[in-house]
Order: structure tokens, then C-alpha cells, then sequence
DNA sequence: GGCCTTGTTGCGCAAGTGTATAAATAGCCT
DNA sequence: AGGCTATTTATACACTTGCGCAACAAGGCC
């Protein structure tokens, strides 16, 4: 027989809280972007989504049209944090060009740029621009921002080294080093066991140097 | 009313042959990597897959235990593809070492290597890696040995130039090339046609070059 | 030609999917 | 304190998914 004070009724409906909206949609986008690095596309279903954000599945639907919607602002969430991130070490300092140039190499090359989070939801959306245009579309953006960002330090390390490469040239540079830092942050962050710390950062400052034709310094000269 | 001399029923089976086992695996394995490569591993269900191939859903289970062993063999498929035509430019020809190296890094940089359903495929497949450790010691495998091909070329290009890089530069330079290759197949697969024809595979060349310190050839040099 | 093996189909099933919608309640406003 | 409303839960629904299984027929063998 049931204690009458029980205050637990057998059927409870859930509590909740109300949450501000912009906080609500952070969440169900963290969410998603956990659900899709964890299980990819596929295993992110909208329950798996919800469970993880800490409410029910149909109340992503009081925040979104639909899933495609969700997944889309998490990519767009996702592109801007790494572009954001990634050019913060070009602006920062007021450092001679080379300096910068170097910094915005480490700046890639480290935690928590490297990282394989972040590698997996790179993959996982970008596996889809084949086919979805809008995916390709946010890709090619944020990537020539990130190439131009390139060629302009590459401009100002050159102008201050008194070379004045012409605009083919400097395109060629500036796809080349863009080239060595994906393909060494691809690197470390599928097999960054595989490299000592800073050793990724320091083979990529060396290669773009030696791309530019500087001078190497006297600490990192060959003998 | 039906003629008499009608040759189908209306619940007519589905006509079929039966094919060699081995060509059937290999129909089913390519049909797999094309409904991937098309839909993404949330759209490659086994009727898709089925209905590409040819047959029913049914009978995939007859070749392979279940879905995962499927994608797995298809991913294997496709890794010893990519890696096997890498590798061939760098032995086929009985060139100088120089001559070796561009031409794998031309190989690399163009059709078919160069493609948007590989690269599709490559993303999808990686995009899982961070969660099954059986993919990202499959992709390891290949990339090390990939860059161990590239190291032994490099040793061989600079003992014709009569230098002797210690371990740890030769592993410097395989890691920064096979980097800039990379990241080059990468922006060319998705982004083919902001480059001329060929464009990237000279950008490749020469930034190699440079990594190694060759000097430039007489019709390529900078005024 | 007729049989026998087994590759192949067709269908069913339980679980899970995205979406729709009604019912409940948390928290602000007065 | 008490009502209003928007946020949240809960449930339903049509559909797809991977898988299991029995019936069927293609093609080699005698």
C-alpha cells in the first residue's frame, strides 16, 4: 500500500527548466556537433541529439524547421569557430611580419586547432560537399578568406625582405603554404602520437620559410 | 480480359542471373562506394546499395554478415586503390630521382587522383576514424607507408646532389612533402576549376623542390 | 531431359527515424 | 496569488532501416 505522502506519482511527467531561446539553440548546436563527431551523420539522430542536450526530441523542432536546418547552423557554427580561431594569431601581435607569419603556423599546428574533434566533424561535413552544393559553397569561402589572410602576411614578410613578387607568384605561395598547413594539421590531428610536441609547428615554420626563400635564423641553421 | 498469350504474369519474379562470386562481391563492394561517395554513410542503405547493384537487398546478406562488414571491405577497397596508384608513378620509370619525384607529385596532382567521389569517400570514411580505431589504423597504415615511399625517393634525389641529410631531416622533408601534397589534392578536389590545368601539379613541383633545395631548373627560374 | 545445389528473390518484423500535434507546466506579468 | 503564454513534454504516425527466413529458379551435373 502506498505511503499517502509519497510525493512521487507513478506516471511523473518530466521537469524542466525554460532556457533563454539563444541559449537553447547553443545547446541543441553543441549537441548536434557532439552527436556528429561521436556517430557521424548518421547516428546523430534528433533523440540522440536531444538526450545529449538534456530535453526531449520534440522540442528541436520549436527551434528548428527541421534537422537539415540544425545541421547546417552547426556547420556554419563549426566554419566560423575555425576561421575565427585560426586567423586570431595573424591580427594579434604587433610583431615584425615574419614573427607573425610564424605565430599563425604554431597557431594551426597546436591544441586546440589539432584536434580530433574537430578533424572528425571537418571530414564528416565536408564528406557531403560533393553533394550538397551549400556545403561546398561554405567550404570554398572560408578557405579563400583563409588563403587571402595567407597572402597578404606573405605580401608584407616579401616587402619587408625589399622582394617584390608579382601577383602569380604570390597566389603560388600563399596556395603552397596554405597547402603544408592542412596537410600537417591532417596529420597531426589523425596521428598526433606519431609526432613529438612542436615538432609538427616547427617542420611547418621551416617549410613555409624555405617556400619563401628567407634566410634560415642562426639557431635553426643546417651545419 | 488478359490475353491468353500474354507472357507475364502480373506477380511476375523478378528475373535473375547468377553471378560468379567473386565478380558479385565486387559489384556489391563498388555499388557501396558509389551510393557512399553519392548519399553519405546515412544514405547508403542496403536497399540503395542493392538497387545500384543490380539485385535485391536480400542478398547481401548472402555475401557479407551484416552492413559493417560491408562498408569495411568497401573502405579497404578503396584505401588499396588510392595507395596503389600513388605508388606507382614513383617505380614505374627508370628516370633520375628528380625526374621520379615530379612525376609522382604530377601524379598525384592530377586526374585521376584528383577526384571529387574519392574525396568524398576519403572524408566519410575519416570523418569515423576518431570513433573506430579499426579505420584510423587503416588510414596509418596507408599514410605511413605512402610516406616512406616519399622519404626513400628524397634520400635518393639528394644523394644525386651528393648531400647527406641526417635521419631526422629526411623525415623532416617526407613529412612537410607528403604535407604540401595533400593539402594541394585536397583544395583541387574541391575547388578543381579555380586552378588552370595543371597549375597545382607545377605549384607542387616547385614548392617539393624548394623544400629540398634543388636548384631551379633553367626554364622555370624567376627573373 | 530431369534433379539438386545454392544464388536469389520477396516478404515480414521489430526497432528507429523525422515530423506533427495535443497536453502540461514553468515562469513572467499584474 | 493567480492567470497567460510560450516553452517543453509526451504521444502518435507514416516511413525507412537492417536483418531473418521461406519460397523459388538458374544453371551445372548426371
Amino acid at each position: 500500500m502506498p505511503d499517502a505522502t509519497d510525493p512521487a506519482p507513478m506516471n511523473a511527467r518530466r521537469k524542466f527548466r525554460r532556457e533563454g531561446e539563444e541559449r537553447r539553440r547553443q545547446d541543441l548546436i553543441e549537441a548536434t556537433l557532439d552527436s556528429v563527431a561521436e556517430y557521424g551523420l548518421q547516428g546523430a539522430s534528433l533523440r540522440t541529439i536531444a538526450l545529449r542536450a538534456g530535453v526531449t526530441a520534440g522540442l528541436i523542432r520549436h527551434y528548428f524547421p527541421g534537422k537539415e536546418e540544425l545541421l547546417q547552423e552547426a556547420y556554419a557554427t563549426l566554419v566560423g569557430r575555425m576561421t575565427e580561431h585560426a586567423k586570431a594569431a595573424l591580427v594579434a601581435e604587433d610583431a615584425s611580419p615574419r614573427q607573425r607569419l610564424a605565430a599563425f603556423v604554431t597557431a594551426n599546428l597546436n591544441a586546440p586547432i589539432i584536434d580530433t574533434r574537430v578533424f572528425s566533424l571537418w571530414a564528416t561535413f565536408l564528406g557531403r560537399a560533393g553533394a550538397d552544393p551549400a556545403l561546398a559553397r561554405a567550404h570554398r569561402e572560408g578557405y579563400l578568406g583563409f588563403r587571402n589572410e595567407v597572402e597578404a602576411v606573405v605580401a608584407e614578410v616579401l616587402a619587408a625582405e625589399q622582394r617584390k613578387p608579382d601577383a602569380s607568384q604570390l597566389r603560388h605561395h600563399a596556395i603552397a603554404i596554405n597547402a603544408v598547413i592542412d596537410g600537417l594539421w591532417i596529420e597531426g590531428c589523425l596521428a598526433g602520437e606519431m609526432f613529438l610536441p612542436g615538432e609538427l609547428a616547427a617542420i611547418g615554420i621551416k617549410a613555409v620559410e624555405t617556400e619563401l626563400g628567407l634566410a634560415p635564423l642562426e639557431q635553426f641553421q643546417e651545419k
